[in-house]
DNA sequence: GTAGATGGTTACTTTTTGGTAAGTAGGGCA
DNA sequence: TGCCCTACTTACCAAAAAGTAACCATCTAC
């Protein structure tokens, strides 16, 4: 199989936690165990679709684990895997950056909402 | 018109960092001021419309300043703001996480190369 | 007068990503 | 019997992001 080439680092990660979702997934999951039903709660703009695509492609990236509770109805839990736990000062800095900026815009008059800020 | 609604901070900073090649070209720019040709040259995958649209992007952010030199051939140089200079520690650790990330891939038997690391 | 250097734009196409809506499973429960 | 719950999948379609290739402007130097 052809070598895959990175030419810098940050590459890799942004193939990892780049895209739509899958940081604000990894921001919830920072601070709890999470179930499919409480992760598409909190992120009500997801649809059930990309939640599970992401979810998948993040345990495939050893990222989060997937903990299935063999019951009916279903119940699984998704949690930040112990190198998954590795972003977590990365991923908060993400947070405390973006709402700064939201408030910088504010500030310059821009019509935004931050709806919850990153309490941890 | 319409409040622009965000529900997490993260997710301001993706839409500014997110992307293909933003978080690269910010990754080159941290080190030095770069005219347009060293960028490409730094980045050798990154055609010139993107490469253009990308900086635009960022210099209306605020991330990027871009420093035209009124002369013949063109000469234009762009660099961080300072505002951009306060994403420099996140873009570190990015490069930084990726760099162990790929390491650890190579590890596991993957076929990955990395070009270059983050030096400083 | 023609080619080269640099930075940039445009029109067009392809690829990737995301969204919608419907369907599956299987036990609980009225 | 039939509907609910939860997690998940699938087929299909729309939109956004990125790639390609050709083109422009301007001065310098041959």
């Amino acid at each position: 199989m052809p070598t895959k080439t990175y030419h810098i680092g940050v590459e890799a990660t942004m193939e990892i936690i780049g895209g739509k979702w899958k940081s604000i997934i990894l921001c919830h999951l920072r601070h709890q165990t999470m179930r499919t039903g409480e992760l598409s709660r909190a992120i009500p703009q997801i649809s059930q679709k990309m939640l599970t695509q992401q979810l998948r492609e993040l345990e495939t990236a050893n990222i989060v684990s997937r903990h299935v509770f063999h019951q009916v109805p279903p119940k699984v839990e998704y949690a930040l895997t112990d190198y998954g736990e590795s972003l977590s000062g990365i991923l908060h800095e993400l947070c405390v950056w973006g709402e700064d900026n939201i408030d910088r815009r504010q500030a310059d008059g821009e019509k935004i909402t931050l709806l919850s800020r990153d309490d941890i």
